[in-house]
DNA sequence: CAAAAATTTTAGCCCAATCTAAAAATTAGT
DNA sequence: ACTAATTTTTAGATTGGGCTAAAATTTTTG
């Protein structure tokens, strides 16, 4: 399906209304996130709705299809992978990033993305914190993030492990670490991306990036 | 000025064509670099000069203004600088480079391409060994490259040093090399980026890739 | 529940960038 | 130096994406 950037657009903005508002978007709505003449998005939603990709019926708002949902899901897979390179290798403020990605977002190209996402080292959050889909389009939730990706000062629980090495789990145990384990990220050390824990709010101790990347938390 | 990506390549084909040919650039020419109609090319031409950013007249040709030539300049410099990110970070093959970086050299933002060419540490030649220009346009003379950027079989011929240190001219002393010498390139040694080297056409040595970087080259 | 308000769509227009067919200008050949 | 061939331009149409003004539909409210 060849989409132009403009098409794109559209059906990242209905994606995120969907998500927002957890309904069908309007054109009205549509319009001013896109900033466009609501006259123009009706243009448009019967563009879209003639090649399948959302469903639309005068009047009625329209939702993304299956196969609109994934050209917006990966729309939004290349522009937060963007954003981690611009802020980790450009060293761009979080704040500038956005804008430009914006623009990069629109590079189709599998084999781009997939050696970029390599590149990063497969990121799961952007640097504004939201979750980066996998090639699959499958989203890490976002009440399940790995603890590396905590930032210092949050609080949070533990719900799981990608590690099942026995020698690992006695490791936990050895920490006295286990399943709902409340733990407060104190510092994130750059050099060897190791972090400083509190945990269950009385015991102090430093776990190495290779641990924070298996433990699975959420925040509390 | 505020250039769309149809008129940008027009000017980045001018250019190129003034460049190869040494001459104006004709409608029909720009048509079958551009891959469109003749009668379309016409319509442009119309729309740049009345921007100022070509000089044209029915029937003659044209020619790129001052003006004209910086945006060209600029979309090269990004376009090459997008070449070896790509090869260089991404690790695509220096023949994939090309249809990707068409796509990137479009996104204008200085502090962006100035930033990617801190990161990639202000390389002077893209991947087919064509010159980067800088940010304020200047191209390296091809006549002038850097040992580490000549491709393994070229034969070149040693025209200056980038470092004065005592200490480094003595290890080329007892090299034997100097000024005028002619190094064939025999290999790159990708894990290290340090070249095989045969000298004056009979000694072989190995140079590390500091070195390379240091010794500015001809082809020959 | 009917009228007013708000939303959405239609109708008709514009601009950038393209096309084809035909006319005009230039260049080449005898 | 004419005529033929080639190149270039004009004329008129098309498509994508946008606009405004007015009509149609839905929603709100008295």
């Amino acid at each position: 399906m060849h989409l132009s950037a403009t098409e794109e657009n559209y059906l990242k903005v209905i994606y995120k209304i969907a998500e927002r508002e957890k309904k069908s978007a309007s054109t009205n709505t549509i319009a001013k996130y896109i900033g466009t003449a609501p006259a123009s998005v009706t243009d448009m939603l019967k563009r879209l709705a003639s090649k399948q990709l959302i469903n639309y019926q005068k009047y009625r708002g329209v939702t993304l299809t299956t196969s609109g949902g994934k050209e917006a899901t990966q729309l939004i897979r290349r522009h937060r992978l963007w954003e981690v390179f611009l802020a980790t290798k450009l060293r761009f403020s979080w704040e500038a990033v956005h804008d430009i990605a914006e623009e990069l977002e629109h590079i189709k190209s599998d084999e781009l993305v997939n050696r970029l996402d390599a590149f990063l080292d497969y990121p799961k959050f952007d640097p504004h914190g939201d979750p980066i889909p996998n090639a699959q389009g499958k989203f890490t939730l976002r009440n399940q993030m790995a603890l590396i990706d905590a930032l210092p000062g949050n609080k949070v629980v533990l719900l799981g492990v990608r590690e099942h090495e026995t020698s690992f789990l006695e490791y936990l145990n050895g920490l006295n670490i286990s399943l709902g384990t409340e733990f407060t990220v104190k510092a994130f050390n750059h050099f060897d991306k190791s972090m400083n824990i509190l945990i269950d709010h009385n015991r102090e101790t430093l776990l190495s990036e290779k641990v924070c990347q298996i433990l699975l938390v959420k925040k509390i």
